[in-house]
DNA sequence: TGTGCCGGGAC
DNA sequence: GTCCCGGCACA
C-alpha cells in the first residue's frame, strides 16, 4: 500500500507543487468553463444562484409557464399582460368582436389584478354594445337563461355542415375550436361553480358506451338550466364518442360563455352561470344574491364551441395510465397566474411543478459528501411526459407526490441511470422499502452504470489530478453524471 | 479485465 | 471534516 502510494503520489504532487505549475495551471483552466457554464445554468434559474429558494422556484415556473418568456414578467413588472401568449392563443379562439371587447375593455378595469377588484363610478365604461349586442337588462338571470337558450337552440338548428366549412367562415369554427381546446383545458381543471365544467369525470366517460341519443338536441337546451350538467354530459359525450353520423357534424358547434377576466378561464353554458360566476369570484359580491347591474356582461363573452375539435383536443388528455390516477392532468400553459388567481387549484400538481426542475442542475465537485442524499427524493423532476414519468416511478412513487405541498426545497434532474440512485435507493429503501421493491432486480445496492464517462475515462490516469475530486477519491463521479 | 464507486478506515 | 483505498459489481 504505501509503495503504491508512492507510485502515485508523486504525480500528483508534481503537479501541484512545481514552480510552473503547469498541470495545476491547466487543471484549473480546464475547471474554470465546467464551474462557469454550470453557474451559468444556474443562472438562468436565480441570479443569486438561490437554487432552493422555495418563492424563486415558484416564481420560475410562474414565469417559465405563464407567458413562456421571462421577459413578459420582468420588464413589465407582473403589469403588462397582454404579451402574454397563452392569452394570445385564447383571444384566437374568440371571434373579432370578442377581442375588441376584451382589449377596449382590459386596460380600464384591469382584471386580474390585485386590489382592483371593482371599477370606480367614474371610470368610463366602454360602448362595447353596439359591437356585440349584449342586452344590458340581464338582472332576471332565469330570463338570460332562456333568451340564451333560445339563442342557442336557434343556432344550434340553424347550423348546417356548410356553417363549419373553413372556407365560409374562416377563423371561426376551427379557430375557436382550436382555442377552446386549450382553454376549456383549464377550466377543466380549475373550475368550482357553476352550471357547466369540465371535470375529470369527463374524461373518464370514454370507459362507458355513449347513452343513445334520444332527444334532439333542440329539446335538450328547452330543459331547465338546472338540468344543463345532464344535458352537457349528453351532449359532450354524444360529440365524444359517436360515430361519424351527419347529425353530429350539424350539433358540433356550441355557444358557451368565457369569463374574459385576466387569467380566469372560466367557461360555463349559461349566461346566468357565467354572471354568477364573475359576481361571487372576480367582483367579489354575494353569490347568493341575483341582484346583476349588467357589469357582468362586460367580463364574459359568447363564443361558439366547436365540440368536434373540442373533442379531439380532449381525447388526448386523456389519462393513459393507471398510474395516473391521482390528481388530474393539468396543462401548465394554462396555469397563466395560477398561483394568483386560484393557488389552491393549480400549483401542486405534477406537471406544473416537474418542469422547470429539468433546468435545475447542482453539480458540484463535493455535492456527494452534503446533499446527495437529501436532494433526489424531495421531488419528482420529469420532464412533462407521462411516460417519462412512469418509467422513472420507482424513484418517484406517489409517496412522493404526496409530499410535495410544501415548498420545493431541492430540485436535481435525474434520469434513469443516474449515478445519484444508488444513493436515494439507499435511503428510500430503509423507510420505504416496500414501495421501491421495483427499483432494481438484482441483488444489492449497487446500479447500473451509467453511460457517461468519467473523469478516468475522459482525462486517463495521466492526468489525475484533472479529476473531480470525487473520482479521486473512487466516489461517484460528480463532473460527468448520467 | 478495466472501470465505477460503495463502504469503511485513517487522519 | 477530508482524504484515501479495498473490494465488489458491472460492462
Amino acid at each position: 500500500m504505501t509503495s503504491k502510494r508512492l507510485l502515485e503520489q508523486p504525480r500528483a504532487g508534481d503537479s501541484t507543487r512545481e514552480g510552473g505549475e503547469p498541470v495545476t495551471g491547466r487543471a484549473f483552466k480546464t475547471h474554470a468553463p465546467d464551474e462557469g457554464a454550470l453557474r451559468n445554468s444556474g443562472k438562468e434559474i436565480s441570479p443569486n444562484g438561490h437554487y432552493y429558494t422555495p418563492t424563486r422556484e415558484r416564481h420560475y415556473i410562474h414565469k417559465k409557464f405563464a407567458c413562456g418568456r421571462e421577459e413578459d414578467e420582468q420588464s413589465s413588472g407582473g403589469v403588462l399582460k397582454h404579451g402574454c401568449p397563452a392569452n394570445r392563443l385564447i383571444l384566437n379562439g374568440f371571434r373579432l368582436q370578442d377581442q375588441t371587447h376584451m382589449e377596449a375593455r382590459s386596460p380600464v378595469r384591469g382584471p386580474g389584478e390585485p386590489g382592483c377588484r371593482l371599477p370606480s363610478p367614474e371610470t368610463p365604461r366602454p360602448h362595447m354594445s353596439s359591437i356585440i349586442p349584449v342586452p344590458h337588462d340581464r338582472r332576471p338571470s332565469g330570463l338570460a337563461d332562456k333568451e340564451v337558450m333560445a339563442a342557442t337552440v336557434l343556432t344550434t338548428l340553424s347550423t348546417s355542415p356548410l356553417v363549419l366549412n373553413p372556407s365560409s367562415s374562416a377563423s371561426g369554427a376551427d379557430l375557436a375550436g382550436k382555442g377552446w381546446k386549450e382553454s376549456l383545458s383549464a377550466s377543466y381543471s380549475s373550475s368550482t361553480s357553476g352550471n357547466w365544467s369540465w371535470d375529470a369525470s369527463d374524461q373518464s366517460v370514454p370507459s362507458t358506451p355513449s347513452p343513445p341519443l334520444s332527444n334532439d338536441a333542440g329539446k335538450s337546451f328547452l330543459l331547465s338550466s338546472q338540468s344543463d350538467d345532464n344535458i352537457e354530459e349528453t351532449e359532450s359525450t354524444h360529440f365524444l364518442f359517436e360515430d361519424h353520423i351527419p347529425r353530429k357534424r350539424k350539433n358540433s358547434m356550441k355557444v358557451m360563455f368565457k369569463c374574459l377576466w385576466k387569467n380566469c378561464e372560466k367557461v360555463l353554458s349559461t349566461s346566468s352561470g357565467i354572471q354568477r360566476h364573475i359576481r361571487t369570484v372576480h367582483l367579489g359580491r354575494n353569490g347568493d344574491s341575483d341582484y346583476s347591474d349588467g357589469e357582468e356582461d362586460f367580463y364574459y363573452s359568447e363564443i361558439e364551441v366547436n365540440m368536434d375539435t373540442l373533442s379531439e383536443g380532449l381525447s388526448n388528455l386523456t389519462p393513459t395510465s393507471p398510474t395516473t390516477s391521482g390528481p388530474p392532468p393539468v396543462f401548465p400553459i394554462l396555469t397563466c397566474d395560477a398561483s394568483r388567481s386560484e393557488p389552491a387549484h393549480m400549483i401542486h400538481t405534477p406537471l406544473s411543478q416537474s418542469a422547470p426542475s429539468a433546468l435545475c442542475h447542482i453539480r458540484t465537485d463535493h455535492a456527494y459528501q452534503a446533499t446527495t442524499p437529501v436532494s433526489i427524493p424531495s421531488m419528482p423532476s420529469d420532464p412533462p411526459h407521462s411516460e417519462d414519468r412512469i418509467s422513472v416511478s420507482w424513484q418517484s412513487p406517489p409517496v412522493i407526490y404526496k409530499a410535495l405541498p410544501g415548498p420545493m426545497t431541492q430540485i436535481r434532474t435525474v434520469s434513469i441511470g443516474e449515478k445519484r440512485q444508488p444513493v436515494n435507493h439507499t435511503t428510500v429503501s430503509k423507510t420505504h422499502a416496500s414501495t421501491t421493491s421495483t427499483s432494481k432486480p438484482t441483488t444489492g445496492t449497487r446500479k447500473p452504470r451509467g453511460e457517461a464517462k468519467k473523469c478516468r475515462k475522459v482525462y486517463g490516469m495521466e492526468k489525475r489530478d484533472l479529476w473531480c475530486t470525487a473520482c479521486r477519491w473512487k466516489k461517484a463521479c460528480q463532473r460527468f453524471t448520467d
